[in-house]
RNA sequence: GCCGGAGUGGCGAAAUGGCAGACGCGACGGACUCAAAAUCCGUUAUUGGCAACAAUGUGUGGGUUCAAGUCCCAUCUCCGGUACCA
């Protein structure tokens, strides 16, 4: 009963793409649904067999939305800049144009032999002038808008390539490429604002439908805290501010620390009688890599600022100033007051110190260990906050440090602006120039889009410049405020750049005029449902929402979230379990999956394989499961007979069935979506026929599934085109059977099980149980207690 | 440390508080075959029993309930993310 897979899908593939029949049609009367995948980095190892998973399941859900009348846009493109095609093309000396090209046929080919129903004539490229004509326009706003702005920042450095790293290509603190030391460098870089973001980020994650774990995950991201400013006077006359959420604990702050960068030493320096020993830690500082900062988490370090003492505002006290590199510039003001009794690394570092621990909170036992689990507690040793909870010394204190002047309420976010350049070549080239005379200046749009030029080698400069920093060509320019001469950035842009807006290209991707029109944009936005990996959570998700968010400030879109729903997918594992890699020899290639099994089973296979969100290890022997269920579905050509209703036996199955297959799809349960199909064909085969009604039916529920066979066989038997037809419908008082099985328990233990009619109320239910004969005998000189039922599922009996 | 998530047969896994193990894989037995593959039929949580059946069973220990894989408390292990964030 074996079928030509490859003859079909071939077929069908062509059928498909000659007709067109998934196009996305710009008819905005009708109802629409954009449902969303992201779209691939075209590698040179071709697909992955990770990638049919997400976009199956949305191929899915985007075939039935087509069946059940929806104008369905589900497009696909090409997220093409990116290092490992630059790195292919330094070590083969190729244009990454050519590579990424190459990549993407190979892509696409690949994509079309698993039978996705996108729309291919809404193709995009990020690499493509035209459409990154319109990332940098965006980019150009923000500019404009005060949202891109330079900074010095710490870079990666490669001590051996003598290159820039991106966080990513640091591993372990090495090099990934050559192993080499990597060290911190100090770079003038291209920023975005996010930060400006940071609280509508936050606020309208409650307006949309987003998995709990993924809101999770963006609130604990942006990292809000709300506490206080305060300000420390020192024994200069200057001040020192510091951020905490504890302003209830300022009593038994016993010593400062500051961020080994904070500016205060080099105005403090000629004060400061240890000036050698604070320079050779800030050193020391600046020389460990993130890697090792963490690596040094235990103990702690740091340098006494001799000469200059801070005071507590609440008590006049003084107390000694610290520099240490527990305390990073990058978060609040990149100084702390330390209180030792409430909290651990203040603690640590006071016992290293020698420094003072006063109990400001009762509760603890601060010889031992700091007391930080200490919300509930009651205030001592802090003069007016003595006696008060924690919570009303909080209040108190922001009212004390505002009516002093001391001090104020403040919210602060971990999220940091986003680090938007790159010393590459494979990206889209910043858009401004540099002039004398007028600063940073933006390129005027029309001189959008700005190319990349040729250049003789893809590789970062010897002082870690792009690539393009080499061409004096592309350098020099003229100012476009003054006419003066100029010199053009040479940082590229970051690959989140072009997927951060990619979803409204799709909406009209060959608009030369524009990101979209707004009419394209008002009908198909917001992205109904958009499916991605777990891992672009804080990343892409963030900075796209951020892109809208701003766009829709600039009155480009009208939605103040791009995505309405976003689901994820687990991962695919190699058969050990382990995550699937060439060294690991365990990787499967999707190529001869379909070759073997055909793409149908493939997809119904990765569908079958276990809960869509958690990860799954792949099986070779379980595919073949569902081969032979495709194999079965074949076989049913065999048995059709005349008859267009649902027979007697049947009826309650094929509604249930509908009604599973339907329900389940939208809760992304296609593992339960497909068993119950199997079940149901072993209830087909046990009666030994199917009427062409009862075809139809099994026939559509698993066209979304398998697309190819459903279609070949629906066009045999009825001489239509299945994927213009409609989603079937059940009826929820046929989907139950006319009997029921019930089971009768005795003090919680199933005793018995009897057939009872469909519908049967309580009471009936338990007079039947009762007169069962060996319930009688079993519960024989017994008192009952207590009868319960539930209609339909069971009766237990208590008896004592 | 903190934030997520998960612990169920030989394996992948199912179960609105209501028969634990649907569906699939594998294994075992049978049919077809000269034979094998494929296919079809049957069995398959564990223990005891010829059997009807009984007892046990969802990481561990408690609890709530007529009834717990599911709810509550505690605890262990694993996976993912994140981390001197004041």
């Amino acid at each position: 009963m074996d079928y030509n897979f490859t003859a079909i899908e071939q077929k069908w593939q062509k059928y498909w793409e000659d007709n067109k029949s998934f196009h996305a049609e710009n008819d905005y009367s009708k109802p629409k649904f954009y449902a969303l995948v992201e779209f691939p980095y075209p590698s040179g190892q071709g697909l992955h067999i990770g990638h049919p998973r997400p976009y199956t399941a949305m191929d899915i859900v985007a075939r039935k939305r087509r069946l059940e009348g929806y104008n369905v846009l589900f497009p696909m493109g090409w997220d093409a800049f990116g290092l490992p095609t630059e790195n292919y093309a330094i070590k083969n000396k190729i244009h990454p144009a050519i590579v990424t090209e190459k990549n993407v046929a190979r892509f696409k080919g690949q994509l079309k032999a698993l039978g996705l129903s996108f729309d291919w004539d809404r193709e995009i490229n990020t690499t493509d002038p035209d459409y990154f004509k319109w990332t940098q326009w965006i980019f150009l706003q923000m500019f404009k808008k005060g949202l891109a702005y330079k900074k010095e920042m710490n870079v990666n450095w490669c001590t051996s390539c003598k290159v820039v790293l991106a966080n990513e290509e640091v591993v372990q603190g090495k090099c990934e490429r050559c192993g080499g030391e990597v060290v911190h460098k100090v770079k003038s870089q291209w920023m975005l604002k996010i930060t400006e973001y940071a609280q509508r980020l936050l606020d309208d994650l409650s307006e949309v439908n987003y998995l709990e774990k993924i809101k999770a995950t963006q609130t604990n991201w942006i990292g809000r805290s709300t506490g206080a400013e305060v300000d420390f006077g020192t024994t200069t006359g200057d001040k020192l501010t510091v951020y905490t959420t504890r302003p209830d604990t300022l009593f038994g702050a016993t010593y400062m620390v500051i961020a080994p960068e904070h500016p205060n030493i080099e105005k403090w320096a000629d004060l400061l009688t240890n000036m050698d020993e604070i320079r050779a830690y800030q050193e020391l500082a600046a020389k460990k890599s993130d890697f090792d900062r963490t690596e040094m988490n235990k103990d702690k370090t740091g340098v006494e600022l001799k000469g200059v003492k801070a005071i507590n505002p609440v008590n006049g006290k003084e107390i000694p100033i610290f520099i240490s590199d527990y305390v990073l510039m990058t978060y609040g003001t990149g100084a702390i007051m330390a209180v030792p009794a409430h909290d651990t690394r203040d603690y640590e570092f006071a016992k290293v110190f020698n420094l003072p621990i006063i109990e400001v909170v009762k509760g603890g036992d601060v010889t031992k260990e700091a007391f930080t689990d200490c919300a509930t507690g009651i205030m001592t040793n802090s003069g007016f906050l003595d006696g008060l909870s924690v919570e009303d010394a909080k209040i108190k204190i922001k009212e004390w440090l505002e009516e002093t002047g001391k001090g104020k309420s403040k919210v602060n976010y971990k999220l940091r602006d986003w680090v938007f350049s790159r010393q590459r070549y494979w990206g889209e080239p910043i858009p401004v120039v540099y002039c004398e005379k007028c600063g940073w200046v933006a390129l005027p749009e029309s001189e959008l889009p700005l190319k990349l030029p040729d250049v003789e080698s893809y590789m970062p400069t010897d002082n870690g410049e792009s690539p393009l920093a080499t061409l004096e060509s592309f350098i020099n320019t003229t100012c476009p405020c003054c006419g003066g001469p100029a010199k053009r950035e040479t940082d590229t842009m970051p690959q989140w750049a072009g997927s951060s807006w990619y979803y409204l290209r799709y909406c009209d991707p060959h608009n030369k005029d524009a990101i979209a029109s707004k009419e394209a944009l008002d009908y198909w936005m917001p992205v109904d449902w958009y499916n991605g990996g777990m891992e672009h959570t804080t990343l892409h998700l963030l900075y796209s929402r951020f892109w809208h968010k701003f766009l829709y400030d600039e009155g480009v879109v009208g939605t103040k979230e791009p995505y309405m729903k976003r689901t994820s997918h687990g991962m695919i594992l190699g058969e050990d379990g382990q995550k699937m890699s060439k060294s690991r020899g365990n990787v499967i290639n999707p190529d001869d999956v379909i070759k073997t099994y055909g793409a149908d089973t493939l997809r119904l296979y990765e569908m079958f394989i276990g809960d869509f969100e958690k990860t799954a290890p792949w099986s070779p022997s379980s595919i073949k499961g569902c081969k032979r269920f495709l194999d079965r579905v074949w076989g049913l050509q065999d048995i059709i007979t005349e008859g267009d209703g649902y027979r007697k036996p049947l009826e309650a199955s094929f509604h249930k069935t509908i009604k599973k297959v339907s329900e389940d799809i939208e809760s992304l349960k296609f593992n339960t979506a497909i068993a119950s199909l199997m079940a149901l064909i072993n209830e087909i085969y046990a009666q030994g026929s199917i009427t062409k009604g009862e075809f139809k039916t099994f026939i559509t529920l698993l066209n979304p599934f398998a697309p190819h066979i459903t279609e070949e066989m629906y066009n045999t038997v009825f001489g239509e085109v299945l994927s213009k037809q409609q989603w079937v419908a059940y009826d929820e008082n046929l989907c139950v059977d006319e009997s029921v099985e019930i089971v009768v328990q005795i003090n919680g233990k199933v005793r018995a099980k009897l057939t009872v009619p469909a519908g049967i109320d309580k009471d009936k239910q338990i007079e039947l149980a009762m007169a069962d004969p060996s319930v009688k005998s079993q519960i024989e000189g017994k008192t009952i207690v207590k009868q319960i039922a539930v209609p339909g599922k069971l009766v237990n009996i208590v008896v004592k």
